[in-house]
DNA sequence: ATGGTTGTAAAACAA
């Protein structure tokens, strides 16, 4: 099974480049981030046309995820339990094939220090709290999507110039570590050590060209899904296209 | 170079 996770930044921009994508690549599943897109808009039915379900939380203008599978899509929850508003349109879970999908856009943060920033570490901590409320690191479950934190410093084209940055400090990164210190393994740094390894890269200064990049998307697995995740990779085709999302797909393809 | 670009939505704001 494969399953990706794409921030499109804006999915009616990029919705072409997406069904072009999975044409490809027959993605079983496909995790979005930032689509911009309120529910009543969504394009289900291109999505369905392919032989695909789908579950979306969005709003507009901003963030948005959503959850497309080439099976059913069951036991759908938006939001963080019991606050679904004030996680905002960040967060959707549900369970496919006895496995709990998890996709998350974690707030950018702005500044280190700013307003954003604190915001960013709450939000953080409220998913934590929504881990241990609902769920158990035994069981196969994924949590993927847009974490806005470059891990470490390989995961950043020059550490030195961003040492302490947003995405690199070191509150975010204990913020994260702790999420993933709950039970998660980062499935693309366990196939893939090396270093120059980038996700993101910003519109500006032509930085994808220069591949000054930062890994801050992220598919982290639980332990039964540890022996069965065999590949991983990230996709820069998309952002080489005309009109890119400023983030790549990353993917996985975990064994039955 | 305190810069640069893109998306949303109609002037800033978020990223």
């Amino acid at each position: 099974m494969i399953l990706a996770t794409w921030n499109v930044n804006s999915l009616s921009v990029r919705l072409e480049q997406l069904l072009a994508w999975m044409k490809e690549n027959k993605p079983n599943i496909v995790c979005l981030q930032e689509t911009k897109s309120v529910d009543e808009k969504f394009p289900c039915e291109p999505i369905v046309s392919l032989g695909y379900h789908c579950q979306y939380f969005g709003e507009k203008t901003y963030n948005g995820v959503a959850i497309i599978a080439d099976r059913p899509i069951e036991k759908v929850q938006k939001g963080f339990v019991g606050e679904p508003t004030s996680s905002s349109k960040r967060f959707i879970e549900a369970e496919i094939d006895g496995i709990k999908i998890l996709n998350t856009y974690i707030p950018n943060g702005q500044a280190v220090g700013s307003e954003k920033f604190f915001y960013k570490l709450s939000w953080l901590k409220g998913l934590k709290d929504h881990l241990e409320k609902m769920h158990s690191p035994g069981t196969p479950m994924v949590l993927c999507g847009d974490f806005n934190v470059a891990p470490e410093d390989v995961d950043i084209y020059d550490p030195q110039a961003m040492a302490g940055q947003i995405m690199c400090s070191d509150e975010e990164r204990l913020a994260l570590n702790d999420i993933r210190s709950w039970g998660f393994t980062d499935a693309y740094r366990l196939l893939e050590p090396g270093a120059g390894n980038y996700s993101w890269w910003d519109y500006r200064m032509g930085a994808f060209r220069r591949n000054m990049g930062f890994r801050i998307d992220h598919i982290w697995i639980t332990q039964p899904l540890k022996d069965k995740c065999v590949k991983a990779w990230i996709d820069k085709a998309p952002r080489k296209l005309e009109r890119p999302s400023d983030h790549a797909p990353v993917a996985v393809e975990l064994t039955n």
